[in-house]
Parts: C-alpha cells; structure tokens; sequence
DNA sequence: CGACAGATGCTTGTATACAAGTACTTCGCG
DNA sequence: CGCGAAGTACTTGTATACAAGCATCTGTCG
C-alpha cells in the first residue's frame, strides 16, 4: 500500500516490524515496548511508535494506552475471515481471466513453480514464493493491485500457517497443488482451476484446528483480554 | 478495524479527517497541514500527524515529505479494484447464507428498507443507510466482520460514488435494488439474489466514467503526480 | 505471618523544539 | 522589461520533554 514516499525512518521500521511479526520472530502475545524498540534500533520513539500504530490497524499489534503494546495473538475470528476474503477474491479472480495470458507473467509463474520444486527448498523460502505465485495469478486476470488488500488483511492467517508449517511438513503437497492450479489455468479449463484453487486454499485452513490444539497460547481466546506484561510468550 | 483502544485524540481525530474526507468536506486534491489541522482542532501535531499517517496508509490522503499532505485525487485504479473486491466479497457470502436466517438481522433490515423509502431522504442518510444495508448481509451469513476490510478498502469507490448522486439523481432506484436483494434472500432464492445483487453493484459502478468526464480534475491521472500547494482545487 | 498502603518504575499520549528540504517570492542586475 | 539568484516561508521527519495512569514491589502495621 502507498503510503509514504521517499526512504523514511518509520517506513523502514513499519517493514521490518511487520515482517518480524509475520514470521514468528516476535511471538504472538509478547510484549513490544516503544523505548526498548526505539533504543535497539537506535532511533528515537517517533518512527517506532508511528510504525506501532500502523500494525495496530492492520490488527497485527495492539496498543492499550497508559498499558503497553504487544503482538497480537492469533485470532481464530480473523483467520477465518482472511480465509473467506482470500478465497472469494482469488476465485473471483480465475472468472476475469483474459483469452489471450500475459506471456511475461505466465513464463515468471512458471519459473516459480521450478523454484518450488526444488528439494533444498526451506520454509521462509517457500512462503516467499507462495506469495509471489498467488500475486501473480491475481496479475493474470489484471487484478493484481487487489491483492495487496488481501495480503494486509490475512497477517493472522500467515501467522497460523507459519505456525503449522513450522512443525510439521514439507510443503510438498503445496507445491504439487499450485502445479494443478497453474496447468489449469495454461490449459483454459477455468471450472478446473476454481475446484483445484478451492482445494489448495482449504488445505491451508483445515490444518489450523490442528496446531490451536497444540499450541493454544498462541492464540487469543478473548479478543479483549490484556497480555500480562511480564508474561512474555516464550518460543515454546 | 480494532486500532488503540481507549478514548485519544487521536482516534477522534482520526474518525472526523476520514469522515470529511469521504464526505468530500474536504475535496479531492485539496492540501492538508498538519499544523493548520493542529491549529484549527486545538492540539498538537501529533494526534493529527498519527491520524494523516492512518489516513495515508488507507490510501484517502497523500504524504510527500518535506512537501506537504493532499487528499488523493480519485484514483480510477482504485475505484474498479473496490468494485471488484466489494462484488467478489458481497457475492461469495450469499453462497454461505445459512438455512435458517437469524430473525434480529432481518428485522433489522427490514426497517432499514423501510428508513430508505421515506420520501424526504437525504443524500447522507442514505449513504448511512446503504452501508448498515450492506454489512447487514454480510453478517447475514457469519462474515460482518470481513465487512470491515472492504469498507476500509473502497474508499475511492464511496467518493466516487458520492460525486455521482451530488450532481444527479435520486437513490430511489438503488433502494428499489436493496429490496429485490431482500425478497430474494429472504424466499430463500440464492442464484436471484446473486444475479441482483450483481446488477446493483454495477449499477453504481458504471455511472462513474460519466462523473469523470465532468469533473475530471478530481481524478488522478499520474498516480505519482504531486499536487500544487496552492491550487486548492475548490469545489466550484 | 498476612494484608494493606505507599512508592517506584514502567507504559503510552501529547506537546514542543529542532532539522532538512522544497517552492515560491522578491529583489537586483543586465 | 526580462531573467536569475538569494532569501523567506512553508512543509514533513525526528528527537525530546512532560503528563497521566497502571502494575508491581516493598515496607509497615496489625
């Protein structure tokens, strides 16, 4: 999202902040403190609490004021949400596919896919290139500004499969599905596409029960409930 | 969107720059100081400045340092990106309407139907109204909160929107649109529902072109084209 | 030993001062 | 009269100081 131009303090913090929380290098539940964000990384508070603010809207941080600041546990509500947003808006997308693809974008997908396949392929990696090949399919059908909402919406949704990712799979079965997605989509059987789409997006979701069953602190129960300061969530 | 809790000046402040925004109190194109804003509300630059960096992020207004703040010219690009997630959204959760429909959710839009044919309807109200209608369907089928990223994302849309019925026509037939959805979810009449749905949606969003031939100032062009300071763009 | 109360250290919210840079304006010169 | 350059007034970004409040710890009293 445009948000700022030109290199500025706070929008390098905003990323780095972000990507930290998207990838469990700041627990869910813990507790951030602006002057002990600010020291570390040598800036004063300003950049580092505007940054706060902006994850707090995105829901990936929360601000209680006078109280403290902290990661916001992985909210079954917002995973659900995420889900249902991304699949009607990625579905809806495969219907607005042109005739003719864009040859550019089809050999970059496809060159995505190699990359997948490789067998030394590490997890940070495969979610790099799992986001880049569902933004570029939404690019295909010329909707590919759309999904920058859906990527700020489903922070909560990343969190939990990175958390079952974590302890589990290869993300093989991954792989071979967005393989399906993409020959359907090459080969212009639409109706294909939607059910293999379908499938793949619900395979994510169907394992969240899963890891909220083994890992339930990681989780918010009550939406409102404070995080105890000193309590920090620690990796396991 | 669940952001700092508690009541801060900033959130009102916030909650009043994006209302005039929306509202086109403050016009497309139109500059911000976060001084002259501080000045003019009683407080300082920062409860402002935090609510403009929100309000950038949101894409409403523009932040070019040591340049100064606008309020984004009407991004066409934005606008069909709106439309197409709010109808992707809007038409995925009539596939999950439940069986039985929760009866304090209909009654509550039955008499919001009954509000939007008072004869002497304001614009405003029916914008309050048209968006309780729609939310209201969303939490028809579970998603009311999904609801909350596709307002914060159409924006563009709303004020689009808003230009179109300033200068035009009577709502009646949108709200005549809002009954046929009605009736057909109520007779339990998915694929109508979904086929009117669908026309309503357009409806509003084929208008648009027209209102840009009209007032093609309030639309951005270039997207990275910077604004004059002095040329407030007035409202004519 | 237990409970209550005060002090202390932390938190975020707000106000203000300074820094860096842009754009317009005005003054001087050819 | 035209043009150029310095100056001035504005902008946002950042740092810092102060305000208000919660939570915990500690000391004291029963």
């Amino acid at each position: 999202m445009a948000q700022t131009n030109g290199r500025t303090n706070r929008r390098d913090i905003y990323l780095k902040l972000r990507q930290m929380v998207l990838t469990l290098e700041l627990a869910p539940g813990a507790a951030l403190s602006e002057n002990e964000l600010a020291a570390s990384m040598g800036v004063s508070r300003t950049p580092v609490r505007e940054s706060l603010i902006l994850l707090a809207q995105e829901g990936l941080v929360q601000v209680f004021p006078k109280i403290g600041s902290f990661v916001s546990r992985v909210d079954p509500g917002q995973v659900a949400d995420a889900q249902f947003l991304r699949e009607a808006v990625e579905l809806a997308s495969l219907d607005d596919l042109p005739a003719a693809l864009d040859p550019a974008i089809v050999g970059e997908l496809r060159a995505n896919l190699d990359r997948q396949r490789r067998a030394d392929l590490g997890l940070e990696e495969f979610f790099g290139l799992d986001e880049a090949f569902h933004q570029g399919l939404m690019r295909l059908s010329g909707h590919g500004n759309v999904w920058t909402t859906v990527a700020a919406a489903k922070g909560h949704l990343d969190r939990a499969r990175r958390l079952g990712l974590h302890e589990n799979v290869s993300p093989a079965v991954f792989v071979a599905q967005h393989r399906e997605i993409f020959d359907a989509i090459t080969g212009g059987n639409v109706p294909l596409a939607r059910t293999a789409m379908r499938t793949h997006l619900r395979a994510v979701f169907d394992d969240i029960e899963r890891i909220r069953a083994h890992s339930p602190e990681l989780f918010a129960t009550d939406a409102s409930s404070v995080p105890v300061r000193r309590n920090i969530v620690v990796w396991e």
